[in-house]
DNA sequence: ATTAGCACTCGTTTTAATGGAGTGCTAATA
DNA sequence: TATTAGCACTCCATTAAAACGAGTGCTAAT
């Protein structure tokens, strides 16, 4: 037995009743409202064939059916080719969040923040967004400078433009030229430098160079040390958490609290970001559904990712985390025009 | 009829055996378990007196009693007297939180963070922590630096050592003799100055003198603005608000989602902050119960904040977020020794 | 002033009864 | 051969009734 086209779309009728409702749906209620114009007898021996299939679920006997993961799967495929095309109809969301980018407040951070925040409330699920990680890792600027007179500032500049400021106490006041020695030592040695490369042999090197101002060329390295440590943990943001208890197939206590603290603990989320870009499947989109989904405490949500690429190869994630039963259809294209907003508006506004 | 020695017994017996249990208590429970050695009916009579003074509530006839607002309130000024001075035991969560400290990353950012996570961790509730506020707001140090051939680097410092960064990019590139007058320009006239006396007359008399670079000037002013905007909007680092799960009282839908959405919205959380620090009484640490708190959706829960002040009058907040019936106890003494911790490490480790 | 005793209240838990949505199967129909 | 009407059956959900039990307030005795 295979699958037809009928079939097909009673699956479709059946999914997207579930979507709505989150009830089982029986065959009664698709034969009433399609325009299959069979009789509920019918629909109950092709449901009974879709069942075999596995693509919908029976809860109990005497229940309707629901849709499996792999029916979920077939519908969002199916979904994702029929809309290939049709992608460029900008909707109202997007439009908002353009005039947000462009209003950019320099802080990526807070750009980030507030886009997920409206994420979430245009979609009414959770989303989460990882900042753009640095391929780069290239030193590109080192300077100490005389904030007061026992205390120097240190600036580092990676690749990429990721900052990183430290504050150094010393005991005796520099004097401007040893302050200058120290920079161009520190330049000339390290500029250019992919961070890995920097060893412990060139890290005593310098520091002999260095003389009594040893301390300090020990405090300047600790930083750069810093930089990959903080490099490692992506920054993500989350918002619209709440919103788990819109729907209560996740809104009880034991799957309410591990989900919250999914959210909260950001760290179990890059799972989420470093899937996403593995498994990339050349449209940036990803879905999973139920169990697909790398992290485990979500087995009861369906996640949808786009993988968003700003200019020098800076790559982040975008999710929108749901009940098995969210609206694929709009999640997907809001997605979509949303990452290819992302991925040329950069672009453009870099140049101007 | 007035509250004696025998009634107040009784109170905190009722109240104690609440915490733990979170039902409502009876006669009977209070006569077995106490060495008041009084029979069941009267200590009814007693809770009768008691209820009718206010202090403790039945939440329907032929229940057992529970504390009301009040009843807590008296219970917990109590309590702070009695403990006001057997402070210094350590207790093992502090200590873990001493060694957290004293490892200190130097990002503040992290260790707030942490200390939110351990504190949750720890008590059982949900936690907050502010970030210290800066009070001092004159500019220190302003720096121009080239990074690349037509790539600025910003660098401001504000009094506390608040750094802020920029890039600025730039049509034609700078030579260095232009950039070391800019940094000049900027220096001599800007330095130590409030940001507040910063007006419009003097920003375009600074542009009118780097002529040409104007530009550049502009940008400049705009990130030193973007630091008195970040310092209004107090960072907030939450943690641990699964715990609202465990206390059964807080964990229906309704609530829980209000909460999340509160732990979430951090902005929310500003109320708390500045409740506490205004409410300050003497002893750094606030208790509000129930329905005294500033923020509304919390008027289920009750908050004990405690204020904590690091060297250069740098304020910030911590906050444990619990169900009315907390262990106030645990929790207070476990502020107030975190409290005079961070007091005096800080202190401490700035001279070393 | 304290206590034993008892009738009474009221929420919670248990059990039973009912309703109804939905199925699977069979026999009739086009 | 595909579709449909019809019916018995299943099982969850809802409602109703009953039993339970923790706790009270009051009275009378100590």
């Amino acid at each position: 037995m295979d699958l037809d086209e009928r079939k097909l779309k009673i699956l479709k009728a059946i999914i997207q009743n579930y979507l709505e409702t989150g009830e089982p749906v029986g065959s009664r209620t698709i034969s009433k409202y399609t325009d299959l114009n069979l009789s509920s007898a019918t629909i109950r021996n092709e449901m009974s064939d879709l069942e075999e299939l596995g693509l919908i679920i029976q809860p109990h006997t005497s229940a309707g059916r629901i849709p499996s993961d792999k029916g979920y799967r077939l519908y969002v495929d199916q979904m994702m080719l029929e809309k290939e095309e049709q992608l460029n109809q900008a909707t109202k969301e997007v439009k908002e969040m353009r005039e947000l980018l462009l209003e950019r407040e320099d802080k990526m951070e807070s750009i980030l923040k507030q886009m997920a925040k409206m994420l979430a409330t245009n979609t009414n699920y959770a989303t989460m967004i990882s900042a753009p990680q640095v391929r780069g890792n290239k030193l590109k600027f080192i300077q100490l400078s005389r904030v007061e007179a026992t205390q120097l500032l240190t600036t580092i500049v990676v690749e990429g433009n990721v900052i990183k400021n430290t504050m150094i106490t010393v005991d005796e006041p520099l004097d401007d030229e040893t302050l200058l020695k120290l920079n161009i030592l520190l330049n000339t040695n390290l500029n250019g430098l992919p961070i890995e490369e920097i060893n412990l042999a060139m890290i005593s090197k310098l520091k002999q160079q260095a003389g009594i101002y040893d301390g300090i060329i020990a405090e300047v390295m600790d930083a750069v040390a810093e930089v990959i440590k903080e490099d490692e943990n992506i920054e993500i943001y989350t918002s619209g958490a709440n919103n788990i208890f819109k729907y209560p197939e996740l809104a009880d206590n034991q799957r309410a609290s591990e989900l919250i603290t999914t959210f909260e603990e950001k760290q179990l989320l890059t799972e989420l970001v470093q899937g996403s870009l593995t498994d990339d499947n050349g449209t940036g989109i990803q879905v999973y559904i139920g169990n697909e989904t790398p992290v485990k405490t979500m087995k009861d949500c369906s996640v949808v990712t786009a993988t968003y690429e700003l200019e020098e190869g800076m790559k982040g994630t975008i999710g929108i985390i749901g009940p098995r039963r969210m609206d694929y259809d709009k999640v997907i294209s809001t997605l979509k025009t949303l990452k290819s907003q992302l991925d040329t508006i950069y672009k453009k506004d870099d140049k101007g």
